[in-house]
DNA sequence: CTGTTAGCGCCTTCAT
DNA sequence: ATGAAGGCGCTAACAG
């Protein structure tokens, strides 16, 4: 040991972990198809749980990233060359490849904010379509009758933009009310498509916005109150995360809080269970949300 | 071949790297003290440009974090396995430890958005000192006289937040202006302290708010406007970086643009650079910045 | 308790 | 062209 100390001698990891088939270390794969998952502010308090619990456990992270991977046989390669002992899929598209050759591999893997039928496929998420429902639900009970619902292009592809349009949806069918589909907008250029959306006659003009996620709602309050629009006065806007721009911005952003930083802990925690062979797959865990209201949600005029 | 892909053959990467003597991995080392770095809004963006990058040219990222690691030996041990080409230490503290032990052993490294007295280390960052002063040249310019500076506690061992405190000061200097103590701030519990700020008397008050970063200054106008006080009508604030958020504020965020994902795109670059020993270590590389004015500035009343 | 050795999976060299 | 073998740095099993 001193001898080692002195030589200033340090292990090499690729040696160990050839030897002793494991590596201490959990991947972190984005699937992202055009906009990259990562660059979403919720995603970084998700990171920050990934990355403190797998310190805390002493693991390494190593991350996979399917940017412009045209080869995608070489990328899926890549997940079984043993680097790492699992890995987590973050905001897996509901299409992606990478499961079933995981799967077939037999590789430790948990979707971090994914939804798998596969009854033998970890998950750790929120109730994404009750918790839309519950939100939908309260902006009804104030009086909104014509409520918007915000989206961007591609996101139809996840598990969460398909659950929470189930949840605005099913909000509506249970209380009675038509879901017109002209208030539901993929935006490709917000502005205008937020213009067009107010510049409808009042009888079919909403009178509350339900962004996707915080990012979008944000956005949304934006671009009303640069074309001259009050929120909430003239209209209402909410979200879904609770991301910490939705605290700071005026008015205060009405949104859904997900434990966002427990989900990357847990994800951590269910995918080294499952290396360690302590947990079975299929483990399929459902965090609490919450309800908060803020300034931007006021009942229609 | 063709019996490799009926054997559903992988190479293994620990075995690879062991007899190649390279892994084709870059680390991301985050040596955050108190407040994780990653947490910031525009880490998510420089860390985009890395990944991107890092994608392209085939590199694999392996994340460290010194999240409470009480043994400071064991951290910086894991620094030195070889499972990384080498590292790029991502908003460093100015006494940080990391780098004497890569210099001894010498692994190519790289500081992102980080600085260093000695010409054989790498930096890429933009020139906070430079940019910072421009900006307090602008608020002068319009008038300003009072201008408080806001930084959280702990951000002081940062050269980040360091020069752009030299560039305040220096523009005060050049225009002949004392620059009041009283109004730099170091952040503990923001809505109090600003309300202790603007409830000094007129002739003390600060007319202008330069937060160190945008999550500052964007905080630091939400505090303003629920304590009831008009951005810019009543007070002017400003930032540093350009994150989303800067643009979509109500009103907008005036600020220095920092080009963040090329700040990471490029740190790639370099370090690559140094691996292959294509470029010598000491590349010490200023990217542009660009005064963004928006709402949240107007000359004082 | 210390010392030796086989072999983890792969690549490179050298021999055929 | 194909094949055999040595060794990358380490650990674990076993021998002394």
């Amino acid at each position: 040991m001193q001898a080692a100390r002195r030589l200033n001698y340090h292990p090499n990891a690729m040696a160990q972990g050839l030897v002793r088939r494991h590596t201490n270390t959990v991947g972190l794969l984005f699937l992202h198809s055009h906009r990259p998952v990562h660059t979403s502010p919720s995603f970084v308090l998700m990171l920050d749980g990934v990355l403190e619990k797998a310190t805390q456990l002493r693991q390494d992270t190593l991350m996979y990233t399917s940017y412009s991977w045209s080869d995608g046989r070489r990328h899926i390669s890549s997940l079984l060359d043993r680097r790492c002992d699992g890995l987590i899929l973050v905001v897996p598209r509901l299409d992606n490849e990478a499961v079933p050759a995981l799967r077939e591999h037999g590789i430790p893997f948990v979707l971090l904010a994914g939804q798998s039928e596969d009854p033998a496929i970890s998950t750790v998420d929120t109730d994404n379509r009750g918790a839309a429902g519950a939100l939908v639900h309260h902006l009804i009970d104030l009086g909104h009758r014509r409520i918007a619902f915000l989206h961007g292009r591609g996101e139809e592809n996840y598990s969460y933009c398909r659950d929470r349009l189930a949840g605005y949806q099913r909000a509506h069918a249970e209380r009675g009310l038509a879901c017109d589909p002209g208030l539901r907008v993929m935006v490709d250029s917000l502005e205008e498509q937020v213009a067009s959306l107010m510049g409808l006659p009042a009888s079919q003009r909403p009178t509350a916005v339900f962004g996707l996620d915080d990012g979008m709602a944000l956005r949304t309050m934006g671009a009303l109150q640069r074309l001259g629009w009050r929120v909430p006065e003239d209209v209402s806007v909410v979200g879904y995360d609770d991301i910490p721009g939705a605290a700071t911005s005026w008015p205060g952003l009405t949104t859904v809080r997900q434990p966002l930083k427990q989900i990357g802990e847990c994800c951590v925690e269910v995918l080294l269970g499952q290396i360690a062979k302590e947990v079975a797959p299929g483990q399929k865990i459902i965090l609490p949300t919450e309800l908060v209201v803020r300034g931007s949600l006021a009942p229609p005029r």
